[in-house]
DNA sequence: ATGAAAGCGCTAACAA
DNA sequence: TTGTTAGCGCTTTCAT
């Protein structure tokens, strides 16, 4: 095991030139059998394995996606992940994964390296939404895809939950139910996330002519800690809300805390559906309903987005495809007469 | 933008050769001010990026290590990621992560392209303790680290969390807590997780004197269902326990259900200890005591070792690291009089 | 302080 | 069916 063994000494050991044992290796035919066999033989008497350094250097192309996320810590990433890593497999892609920790500066960085390594292109979910930091992505004309939050400053194929559609479907199921005193906790109003979902539970509102009322909308800021002030403040109401909304997981955690301290009876005297599927939601009594985002399916989408550029570079439009989170039906919703 | 600028490109635009832009790109000084600036200037101009691949050709390392872990959905391994990114980070090493899903053919094939891309190290939770199908790691002489689970056909650094302790600790602070009749949820004890958690917890109760009673010691599989069922059969006891010590999160979280379904007060009826953390833990009133495994530091010394090995090869013994877990104590365990 | 030139290991075009 | 050979883009030794 001196040093690595290279074509040049499977070639010798099974008496052929080097580009005999390069057709071999890429399966490229027109090979005799009985040579095939004496090179397989040497490949792996020498347990030579060829160099993907040495290969992109020619091919110009590394079979490789880079994957890069604000937050490995976060469950979200590792599911989008599991979904791209899945999809990319299937096409002979792998995958190199970096996390950023929502710094720019880091992301910069990370950008510059899978660029030297010549990723053939980039899904990312970027640190910061501007885009500027990533402009060298779109001078190497690498294909990307944006993956959860857009990318402003150029325009790049883009895989989004749609906020608005999940808050409405799950208000929808609310009104469906019988309920009209719908209350929502919302998430703060100048992100994107915040104000689609409060959008959504307008629009349901609206569809089923039941007017706003002001009092069952409060303000939350997506923390968890919020989530149980909201519905404290909902209970306090003379005329309480029948259904809560709750905006997102740590908010629906904030909220099933003050409902047990409040007493107030999860699923009979009120009912309730979250944004986004949280551990907790099964092991409650009853469960909780629950719009689901797939994370599985953005990873998926995000790669096949990715693996249509890589092929036809600019030939296709720009595509932007809001995946529709999916209503978790379970019990923390019953029917009430009206 | 036509196509990638190299070296060349560079070299031509500052009017100097290629050996003195590779000087400055890899700051070897012995270059005049005024030259470098000149060079710095094309390479900005141009938006040129080296390319790791011929790099790697000259040098024979990429500052790369892979990463291999059986389900990146298991939120235990994003957290160890995370530590070994951060220490990587510092050194200056890039880092590759791919999931097996719990397949040793995936993980060979992945083993297979890491080396092609010529990774300096592998940091590897196997899917398959055997490792038979690692031995290429070990024939191209690349250091390996393994993490969590240990490679039985060669000999590699290992860091493992040291469940005897663990569990030692979390039956002793029951003990000190005054408790004599100690449950314990086991894990299957074909395994080592499982079995070593059930040592731990022998050895506590020997060394504080205890006589271990089979009436308390109840076998789990390490899912959900069992632990609500183990806790179900304790609660059948005509002396039942005073205290629960559970062997992994899952069964944790299928006791809490039995407790609640049982009525049995957590707390201030039955004390409980966890092994592992888990979400719910600080949800439930009281919050959990638990031994929690330290993930980001069993992933910074994983790639401590890692990156030892990789400049020292086999110059130092191998080392076994085993980390202690750690007690975190909540509010599940009361002080008992006996 | 700078340049010329020899590879690193591979693929692919061309020849035989 | 097989072989020869010219690079791919870089680092590094040896000259200058």
């Amino acid at each position: 095991m001196e040093s690595k063994p290279n074509i040049q000494d499977v070639a010798r050991l099974a008496d052929v030139s080097i580009a005999t044992v390069s057709r071999v290796i890429n399966n490229q035919g027109g090979v005799r059998k009985a040579t095939e066999e004496r090179i397989l033989k040497a490949i792996k008497e020498l347990g030579y394995i060829r160099s993907a350094a040495a290969r992109t250097m020619k091919r110009k192309e590394t079979k490789t996606i880079g994957v890069i996320v604000p937050d490995i810590k976060n469950p979200f990433f590792p599911l989008v992940m599991a979904g791209i890593e899945q999809k990319a497999r299937e096409k002979d892609y792998f995958t190199i994964l970096s996390s950023t920790n929502e710094s720019p500066i880091i992301e910069e960085k990370i950008v510059k390296n899978f660029i030297e390594r010549g990723v053939d292109g980039v899904i990312i979910t970027t640190a910061n939404e501007d885009g500027e930091h990533l402009k060298l992505l779109r001078e190497q004309n690498i294909p990307v895809v944006a993956v959860d939050r857009s990318i402003r400053s150029f325009e790049v194929d883009t895989v989004l939950v749609d906020n608005i559609q999940g808050s409405y479907q799950a208000v929808q199921h609310l009104i469906l139910q019988g309920h009209r005193k719908i209350a929502i906790i919302c998430g703060p109003q100048n992100t994107t996330p915040g104000f689609e979902r409060f959008l959504g539970y307008k629009k349901a509102l609206e569809d089923y002519n039941i007017p706003l009322d002001d009092r069952y909308v409060v303000q939350g800021d997506f923390g968890e800690y919020s989530g149980n002030i909201a519905t404290k403040q909902l209970s306090e109401l003379e005329e309480r809300p029948t259904a809560i909304f709750s905006s997102n997981n740590l908010m629906t955690i904030g909220c099933m805390k003050a409902l047990n301290e409040l007493n107030w009876g999860l699923g009979y005297e009120v009912s309730f559906v979250g944004f986004d599927d949280v551990d907790i939601a099964t092991f409650l009594n009853p469960k909780l309903t629950v719009v689901a985002r797939p994370m599985n399916t953005v990873g998926e989408i995000a790669f096949m987005f990715l693996h249509d550029r890589i092929n036809f570079k600019d030939d296709i439009p720009k595509r932007k495809y809001s995946i529709p989170p999916e209503l978790i039906i379970r019990h923390s919703c019953r029917l009430i007469n009206r």
